[in-house]
DNA sequence: ACCTGAACACCGTTCAAGT
DNA sequence: ACCTGAACACCGTTCAAGT
């Protein structure tokens, strides 16, 4: 019997389909589920079927990230640093909203996929063409990723939604005791009446970070 | 029979005792590790025994958090604004380092416990009594913790330890191609024959943005 | 080479039963 | 009021067996 020409079940499985159902599960119904067993329900397979391609959760959960990555804009390696930096900043937080799992886990996951060290080379080149030392720009990365995540891991998380904010009021406020937490009490009740604009704020950290940087003021050159 | 003297296995278990050990169990063998069962066995108990104590495992953690919270040095809200943020700054990054599990669930994890409370009312009252605007101080606090939460649990899901930074050179740039990720390649390079210093390196990102705070630079005044 | 079913060693949590 | 054992509905992963 030739092996030639089989039309059963096998080949229907790839890596890439895989991680495009399970991007999904993430997205639409939370990290949390998204198991083995329900990914391969979606795939119309069984949980171990999985395992032919992929080793294990912690590889899928890395092949997903690095697809997640692959939506940041790359920073143009002869552009206006700041310019490039900024936009890349932005893009990131960004995707970050899109896939709400994702910052947690990419900061506790070794991901050295293509697109993640495609990022990492451009947003790099982007400082040393501007100047930077390599120390200067691995240090500016590094302050300019730090606000990156934790703003958008910390806006992601806030317990009420913007659009809630007014109602959280009559919610929350009784629990914070005016007199033990005066100015917790005082904020909140400002926080609440006023706006609020994710990109403005997350734009200010930015830029108090972008104004302090220049390629001179590095850390000790080596 | 009288039920005022009963030296049974009653009383025994208290939630204070319950957090410690679970906080025992997180610090040393990873967050990973504390499953319900495990915590009940390390105090001589059933699992069940716990939920006479806590509402379920995310209350747990709750509780736990708050229990990290209180290592963090609260600010003097009539000292110097910069230095109170920036020692408060530092003695959090220190308290992660000792709970490396505790910032990714802090900052997913609605806590209202009392250290946590206040932690922020300290924060923010140091700022207002600075002349910050409720908003502008809500804006400083949030940029101070971004830079925080993101330094620090970068600085620990790094995949090399700092005293391994050299002979990690030989084992990960092989896999970094020189011709594709020209950038990468130079400042991995670099990054592995310089010193790390965890301090300096947060301290310098922390200073970009306390350099650019300023009372009166606030968002719009609300 | 790829897919499968059964099994293993775990989870958090419910429930009814004890004292 | 507090503690327990058995059970339920899940997990990720191994393994031997199929094609």
């Amino acid at each position: 019997m030739p092996s030639s020409t089989q039309s059963d079940k096998r080949r229907t499985l790839t890596t890439s389909k895989i991680i495009e159902a399970a991007l999904s599960i993430a997205n639409t119904q939370g990290i949390e589920a998204l198991s083995m067993r329900k990914l391969a329900a979606a795939l119309n397979v069984t949980a171990m079927s999985i395992y032919n391609h992929v080793a294990n959760k912690e590889d899928l959960l890395s092949l997903m990230l690095d697809n997640v990555v692959s939506d940041f804009e790359l920073p143009d390696e002869d552009g206006p640093w700041k310019e490039m930096l900024r936009r890349r900043a932005h893009s990131m937080r960004q995707t970050f909203l899109r896939h709400p799992w994702a910052p947690t886990l990419l900061i506790s996951t070794i991901t050295n996929g293509a697109h993640t060290m495609r990022d990492a080379n451009a947003t790099l080149g982007c400082l040393i063409n501007a100047g930077f030392s390599y120390a200067a720009a691995d240090w500016a990365r590094n302050a300019i990723d730090s606000h990156t995540f934790g703003y958008t891991m910390q806006e992601l998380n806030f317990p009420v939604e913007p659009t809630e904010y007014r109602a959280a009021a009559d919610h929350y406020l009784p629990e914070i005791s005016k007199n033990d937490y005066p100015y917790l009490h005082g904020a909140t009740k400002a926080l609440i009446n006023g706006d609020y604009d994710g990109v403005t704020q997350f734009d200010f950290g930015l830029g108090l970070i972008l104004s302090g940087l220049a390629p001179d003021q590095a850390p000790d050159q080596r």
